[in-house]
DNA sequence: GCCGAACCGTACCGTACGGTACGCAAGGAG
DNA sequence: CTCCTTGCGTACCGTACGGTACGGTTCGGC
């Protein structure tokens, strides 16, 4: 067991060896073209060419396995930091333009979708269940919401504090900023996109559609360009 | 099967009995409480007290089932008209907030939950498979999105026309507008909810969200009232 | 050169589900 | 009264999956 922790690679961070990472990429790979249905604990193994008694040694149970890869693949997810100081108008409409644009490939992309389909296709409307008592399992839909969605929405946060510091932005609550920031970029097209529209139909307008959100959010948060700033 | 016609009850106005619509809502209960891993035919059979045999004889097979249960929940919401002559700028806003409010509260309905999550579930990003080659099933995502999704829409749109007909609203592509709209009313609370986050929570600020979404659209929208209208 | 740990490949078991077949009761038509 | 349709209840079958067990192999440590 302790050699996991010397042949960890440089990629992740998280205490796993690099066979089981391949092995999740195996699993990843078998979810986006299959769906739920085609993660099989069998077709896993052979697909990485491991044996089940190992999936099961390494992850638990199917639960288990699932649960990893949520975490494996939002382990990828790095946010760029942006300097808070020396910030103009323009460079604010720049950096929300970009981030509109980072938000909607996100989203569409093949693996993101795959794994939002099955947080959501095994959530379940009422939740409790205390049948056996042991569900300490974190519900999927959770675990996605933690590691992926609050990740991106810290990076838009550190974004609007800039702004609104820089002079450029006005709002009280950031929250609600960043609501209807993410509501003026997403719209609708994630919904579709998760229930099968084609991302690379949609995928033509993101740059126009990054751009008219971020035009329109700063029409409705921005300030007056004869500010003092 | 004439006698299906004769019996049909006057609440459902698709070719199926009132037993059937009865079998269904409680397909559409099960499915509420417990996912789409509740809906077995077995358990089906036993909830509405009828027999596997009639279901198979109803609905073809498990997929045909589920593609009813879609059909006949979406052939309960009615869209209402509105009277596009007489509209003042008071009046559109008003038309928003109840449109606004309405939208959220079908999308964090129990059933539109559960449909959405089973629908979402069912999709696979890699499409075709033309394996067997009688794929004539439309993918429960796409007849989601045709039943559901786009009568809201229509909905929407018969007022953003009022609105513009009226020299209250500008805009050059009413479905642009429709989406921004959308993106501004529900953001990222749709996703929350399927995710599992307890609508309820939700529920409370929902009057707020309306109110605040209708009022950014406007100030995006709108034209000002020194118009002549 | 031997030992043990990790692991692969496969075979195996119990279960649960989709789908089908059969027996039987109710009700309407002649 | 009888026939026939409809549908309920149940038993049944094949399959596929989650999970476990076992034999064989590689590899690092002593």
């Amino acid at each position: 067991m302790q050699t996991a922790r010397e042949s960890a690679g440089a990629t992740e961070r998280v205490g796993l060896t690099d066979r089981q990472n391949a092995v999740l990429e195996s699993a990843l790979n078998l979810l986006v073209e299959g769906g739920e249905k085609a993660v099989t604990t069998a077709g896993v193994a052979r697909a990485a060419n491991c044996s089940k008694e190992s999936l099961y040694k390494w992850f638990g149970d199917r639960d288990g396995l699932l649960s990893a890869m949520i975490s494996y693949q939002a382990g990828k997810v790095r946010t760029v930091e942006v300097d808070a100081a020396a910030l103009t108008a323009d460079g604010l409409h720049r950096h929300l333009a970009v981030f509109a644009h980072d938000l909607l490939d996100v989203l569409s992309g093949d693996v993101s979708l795959a794994l939002n389909r099955l947080a959501i296709g095994q959530t379940v409307g009422k939740t409790n269940r205390g049948g056996t008592g042991r569900s300490d399992a974190p519900t999927l839909g959770r675990l996605l919401e933690e590691r992926g969605r609050r990740q991106i929405g810290r990076r838009a946060a550190i974004l609007l504090e800039a702004g609104r510091r820089a002079g450029l932005l006005a709002f009280d609550d950031a929250d609600e900023a960043y609501g209807t920031l993410y509501g003026l970029i997403v719209t609708d097209a994630h919904l579709r996109m998760l229930l099968g529209e084609d991302p690379k139909a949609l995928k033509k307008e993101f740059a126009g559609r990054a751009e008219r959100a971020v035009t329109s959010f700063l029409a409705l948060y921005g300030v007056e360009a004869t500010a003092d700033a």
